[in-house]
DNA sequence: TTGAAAGCGCTAACAC
DNA sequence: GTGTTAGCGCTTTCAA
């Protein structure tokens, strides 16, 4: 090794002139060794700038101290809460947070897995709850912790902590209906992979079909960036659907497209055509007008799968679901 | 530890009927050991679903895969765009990313850098140049290889990989004098501790100066969410210099906030009041008009930092610059 | 081409 | 309150 200074356990206990699990005990449990050989173990630390190695302490303690999260993409904002709120909750626990990234494709996502095992995580953070079978049966095997975020399922591996997509887009075409925009339209970005947008697809069509509405439905490229597949959208939604009252856009980059595709064809918002986003950016709310939306709560999602880790490790045992809900956000795009 | 199973080197080795190294070698260097041999070892590898153990291999072998980085949020586009180049560029050679967020703090850097050294990385990855004096003097003690993101230093403690952000805004800045905008703005937040806006804001005022003209700068406070700040700004800036002709902001996401306001004012842009940004986010070449703007290769900066950290492993040595530029992409909000 | 011995730096378990 | 012994699961080095 030599690559860095700062010694080992061994050199700081003869330098102090004790042993080396005095040091050891002196780092962990200061309450567990007298106030003056701390004092003496402090100053050789210091001095050497010692940092133990906690891969040793891995290996010895079984314990690694690391966390292993997987996302689909980091470029997303919706994620990047979730990953803020896990760093944050890890730091406060001398944690850290190994992180990478899906795709949104299943295989990578196994590989990634196994990839990270190696490493002996404490805990290992997914997002969505559909995975390889051979991922799902290897995970269920019990080894890690796992905690997986965003969606619920009825049996989790470990803890599943999130939020409804289906739900949350039942009660806003429910509202939009109820505030007599009858004729609301569908767009979304067909992400292969990505469960949840047959999700909102579906609470969608359920309540068109409840209330005896033909589904007006766009789905753009997934390949294409959001804020022109809005766009796109939006004209294709239109083309197919002239009488449409109402853009329901799975994403609030989507509805942004949908507000410079209004813009253009010179229809006002709300009066000729109400918008309806989902994620609450930060721009959401600054739009001309402020766009209704859905908002999810990602950091705390990500606190929460933290905190569930860290409490397998301190022995609570068992899954659980949390379902962190949604907000419905009216603001001027849609009055409802 | 008991934890996971897959079981240990010992057990393949048993299983296979030969010795502990065999089997290391027959899994990292397969062409050192006979054929048939090696099948044996495999197939027991696979029965039991071995993971080797990094842990292990990094104490014994000095090599952990693992590489730990520091941004300064994980919530800013900029940042996730290298964060994916470095992913997967880590990721390609088996290694982990390990990531920390330093909220712009310095001794928040610190910290992170001091935890993340016990678990003993093969590189260091930092955002921007400017560090606390001891964490300084402790990265140059040369333990492990430490690349620099984003900004450029003469003198860095390993690598750095970044561009000018004064250079991008002289530039931008001499042409849009040029174009005959004589009276352009300066708009951005007072984010504390970062040192890039300060940069930009001195690239600007060079250049006015140089050009005889009176600086026009309003800074918001870093508080203020950016498209909320990129209104007020320009409300400000206008309120200050009425015949104020362009508005420069900090970032897209300020000037987006500066087109609201135009629409607001019933400015037409860029006949009325030309717009340009910083950072080339998705949304820019989608506003009407499209944003003219400065584009950065971040996920490049990103993959440039992994591979020199790996190049450092591999043997090479000694410190780089580089300067991977950036580029003005000229659009409809300010033809120049 | 394969194996045996020694050790990486720490902690758990048990003395004293 | 402190020390001793015995590993954790690998890789390095050297020998066969």
């Amino acid at each position: 090794m030599a690559r860095r200074d700062g010694g080992t356990l061994a050199d700081i206990a003869r330098r102090a002139g004790v042993s080396k699990m005095t040091v050891s005990r002196a780092l962990r449990m200061p309450e567990k060794v007298a106030a003056g050989t701390r004092e003496k173990i402090m100053r050789a630390v210091r001095e050497r700038g010692f940092v133990p190695s906690r891969l040793a302490a891995g290996l010895a303690g079984g314990r690694t101290g690391l966390v292993a999260a997987i996302v689909p993409t980091t470029t997303t904002t919706m994620f990047t809460a979730a990953i803020r709120g896990l760093d944050h909750a890890l730091t406060a626990e001398q944690q850290a947070l190994v992180i990478g990234q899906s795709e949104y494709r299943k295989d990578s996502e196994e590989r990634l897995v196994r990839a990270y095992l190696a490493w002996r995580p404490d805990g290992l953070i997914l997002t969505g709850g559909v995975h390889t079978p051979a991922l799902e049966t290897l995970l269920r095997r019990g080894g890690v912790p796992v905690a997986e975020m965003w969606t619920l399922r009825p049996d989790p591996i470990g803890a599943a902590i999130g939020f409804s997509d289906r739900a949350a887009f039942v009660e806003l075409t429910r509202r939009l209906i109820a505030a007599g925009l009858r004729r609301p339209g569908f767009i979304a970005r067909d992400t292969i992979g990505d469960p949840r947008v047959p999700e909102r697809l579906g609470g969608y069509r359920e309540v068109m079909a409840d209330a005896g509405l033909g589904p007006r439905v766009v789905l753009q490229p997934g390949s294409q960036p959001a804020i022109q597949a809005g766009a796109a959208g939006f004209d294709r939604l239109l083309a197919e659907f002239p009488d449409t009252d109402a853009a329901m856009f799975a994403s609030d980059t989507l509805a942004l497209g949908g507000r410079f595709g209004c813009m253009r064809r010179g229809l006002r918002v709300p009066e000729d055509m109400a918008l309806t986003g989902f994620g609450d950016l930060e721009l959401s709310a600054e739009m001309e007008p402020r766009l209704t939306t859905i908002t999810i709560p990602g950091e705390r999602i990500g606190k929460l799968a933290a905190d569930w880790v860290q409490g397998q490790l301190a022995g609570k045992r068992g899954a659980t679901v949390v379902d962190v809900g949604y907000t419905i956000a009216v603001r001027g795009s849609a009055p409802v």
